[in-house]
DNA sequence: CTAGAAGTTAAAGTCAGCTTTAAGTCAAGC
DNA sequence: GCTTGACTTAAAGCTGACTTTAACTTCTAG
C-alpha cells in the first residue's frame, strides 16, 4: 500500500502519516525506490492512532501506550491507567464547563447595572476565582 | 499606577498587558518619561479582560464586546449574543466529553481480545465515528 | 550620585499537531 | 518515451495567547 492509499483509508493526510513516523508513532515501512510501501496491518495502526487522537489523547500519550502494545497484546495496565487518567480529565472538563455555563447564565440574567460591576462582584468570591483560574 | 503594579493587582504579567494594548483591548495610557501610568479604572478593565479570558472567550471576542461597552454601559445585546454562543459551546463540550467518557469506560470494561480489534469494531459504527471526528 | 530594580521596544520563541512550500524524484498509463 | 500524478525531503508556516530575549532607558532608594 502506498502512503496515499493508506492515508485515504485511515482518513488522514499523507503528511500526517509522515509526521507520525517522524514522531515515532508509526514504524518506518519498507521502501521501493524511496517510496513507502505499507503492509496491510499498518492500516490498523493508523486507525488506532487516529482514533486515540480523536478521543483526546496527545501524540505523546499515544506513543507511550503504543509502546505498551506489542502486536495484538490485549488491553494492558498501562493503557488502563491512561484511560483512567483521561476519564478524570473528562470529568474535570465537564465540571468546569457546567460551572462556567451557569456563570454565563447568571451574567445574562443578573441585575447588575454593568458588566464591570457584575464581574467585580463575582471576582470577589474566592471560589469563583478558583474556578475561573483553572479554566486556562 | 505603573504597569508592574497593575499587573500584580490584576493577576497578569506586564507583558500580557502590553500585549492587550497592542491587540486593542486596553487603551494606551498616559506616559511619564516613556513609561505607562494607568488610571485606577484600568484595573477594572484588566480584571474584566482576564475574567473573560478565563471563562473561555478569545481575545477577539473580548475585543468585540468591549467595543460594545462604553464606560459603564449596562449589559447589551452584543454581549448577550456572545454569551449565548459560549453557552452553546459549553453544551457541546459537555456532551462530547460525556460521550468520550463513556467510550473510554467501554474500552476499559469490554471483552475485546485486543485494543486494535476493539477500536476496529468501534470504528465501524458511523455514529461513533461522527462523535470522534467532532472531537478535533 | 549611583546601583539596581523596573520600565521600554521589536522581534523571535513557545506549545501541538499538523500543513504548506519548494525543489526535486519516481511510477504508471498511453 | 513521455506526461502527469503521486511521491520524497527539509524547513517554514499556521493558530492563539502570550513569554522571552536583547539591548536599552528611566526611576528610586540610600
Amino acid at each position: 500500500m502506498k502512503i496515499g492509499e493508506l492515508a485515504a483509508r485511515a482518513g488522514l493526510n499523507a503528511s500526517a502519516l509522515r509526521y507520525y513516523e517522524k514522531m515515532g508513532l508509526l514504524a518506518p515501512p519498507y521502501r521501493t525506490g524511496g517510496q513507502r510501501r505499507y503492509p496491510s496491518d499498518a492500516l490498523d495502526r493508523a486507525l488506532l492512532i487516529r482514533f486515540a487522537g480523536d478521543i483526546g489523547f496527545t501524540l505523546g500519550e499515544i506513543k507511550l501506550f503504543l509502546h505498551g502494545l506489542r502486536g495484538n497484546t490485549p488491553v494492558g495496565p498501562r493503557w488502563k491507567k491512561l484511560a483512567h487518567h483521561k476519564i478524570r480529565e473528562m470529568d474535570e472538563t465537564i465540571e468546569r464547563s457546567l460551572r462556567l455555563k451557569s456563570l454565563l447564565q447568571h451574567l445574562l440574567h443578573c441585575h447588575c447595572p454593568s458588566l464591570q460591576i457584575c464581574v467585580q462582584r463575582l471576582s470577589l468570591s474566592p471560589s469563583l476565582r478558583r474556578i475561573a483560574r483553572r479554566t486556562k
